[in-house]
DNA sequence: CTCAATTTGTTCGTATGTATG
DNA sequence: ACATACATACGAACAAATTGA
């Protein structure tokens, strides 16, 4: 059947050039996606009468079914409005989440924790230090373990896991247990902080993470990791801190030497 | 009916209280993401057995061929091994990909450049000028627009979609189109760059972006925007930058006042 | 007003993927 | 490994609403 296996072959190259084997997320999901960027970004305004069926199926490489699912996703959003015989239009704009600016200098990081909504969710004292890079100082010998919970109107934005040094969680466990650690710590006179490194990346959330910030396991986060070395070079505070990807961004006038824009 | 509307009832209650109508991406790829990570971050070492498939069911709360579906993900990145009777064992990490950092300071951003291996996928001359924040300068009258990709070890890492001032591309036109923007323009002495704005931001790979670099629509990049504003106000350069997610990361020592680490 | 073109909405059949128990 | 249910995706045909000539 030397057609059959001919066809067979143009099947299965067909899958292969496809997106399909580069995400395994569902093709209308990525779709809109895109087109939801497409709206936050302004690209398509409101108003805009997006598209038609017929160039989205070429320009995605899809069939009409699909297209029209990504675009059943974005109307449950509110994002478009599709009217029969007239076309699709951009019927509302995602209310704008970007209203947290990242510190990019130790004075505006406590400013911005200052006002933090907190609520902590675990706490768990004497536990082994946690994993150090190199450049990160030497371990004290016991931490707590503090995990909590940002709020910005009512609303999760971030998840901090804490290990703070146990002697220091020791000298104020009420207020520790309560309110950010890091005004805290800076108030204490005789706690001197050398370096604070702060790391940001791109993660996905976990089990525990996704819960606590109400979003699907594996999406993704903005992994930010903040330790403090005091002037003996040990780590006296280890944080990792999720945050929701579309909550923040990090502004900075590179000529201003990490100033942070308002 | 009674009982079959309560069993469907039940079985609705049941969905809804599952993890899947937070994402719509298929359980066993989140299950994976999951796990991906934990590897990744030595949370689970090379060599270690992992949990067996019925503590893995109970934590994720889904069905043992799930969390095998899950697996056999891991399996094919070589990042797993499943023994019949001995258990699943890390076989591998993932080539760890955060050699990249991210500049926090002009200098840092221009030796960052430098270095960069480019293509130049596309250059449209006298194109009108991109959408401008307030706080981004005045618009110059007409712009070059030039896409391009970078690679490291021959992989494509960034997708550079800039914007440059239409005067400024044709004073040295053969120069622009085939390396870097960046050290051309602060080698003109003329030009005087008042503000650099940088903001970072994370958001997802449209079908272009997606192509240049191999992976699937809608997958989570850092973005990052880069504008020039000169001493006239002008936004002679608005960049933006895709990172692929995974090979970056940007660590500063908050106490240095925006000095980046090496 | 009618007609044709355009555009979204609906449906069928088929194949494959996902998830449970 | 199996049986079941439902989701995803394609292609194609047809229906219904809108627009403008």
């Amino acid at each position: 059947m030397a057609l059959s296996s001919y066809l067979s072959y143009i099947k299965i190259m067909k899958k292969l050039a496809s997106l399909y084997d580069r995400s395994r997320v569902p093709l209308y999901i990525q779709v809109a996606s895109v087109m939801r960027q497409r709206i936050e970004s302004g690209h398509w305004a409101e108003g805009d009468k997006i598209s038609t069926l017929e160039e989205l199926e070429a320009e995605f490489a899809v069939a009409r079914v699909t297209i029209r699912q990504a675009i059943e996703l974005l109307r449950n959003e509110g994002l478009l409005d599709a009217q029969q015989g007239r076309g699709t239009f951009v019927s509302g704009r995602p209310r704008h989440n970007r209203w947290l600016n990242l510190a990019n200098d130790f004075d505006t990081m406590l400013a911005l924790v200052k006002d933090n909504v907190i609520e902590r969710v675990h706490i768990e004292e004497n536990v082994a230090p946690p994993d150090l890079d190199e450049r990160e100082g030497k371990p004290a010998e016991k931490y707590t373990f503090l995990r909590s919970v940002q709020y910005n109107n009512g609303e999760p934005f971030s998840v901090v896991n804490l290990y703070l040094a146990q002697n220091l969680f020791a000298r104020d466990r009420k207020r520790f247990s309560h309110s950010a650690a890091l005004p805290s710590i800076v108030e204490m006179q005789d706690v001197r902080i050398l370096h604070a490194y702060q790391t940001l990346t791109i993660g996905v959330a976990d089990p525990e993470t996704a819960n606590l910030l109400k979003i699907g396991l594996g999406e993704p986060t903005a992994d930010c990791r903040l330790v403090l070395i005091d002037d003996a070079n040990t780590a006296i505070y280890v944080a990792n801190i999720h945050y929701l990807k579309d909550c923040f961004a990090l502004r900075v006038d590179l000529l201003n030497k990490g100033k942070v824009e308002a």
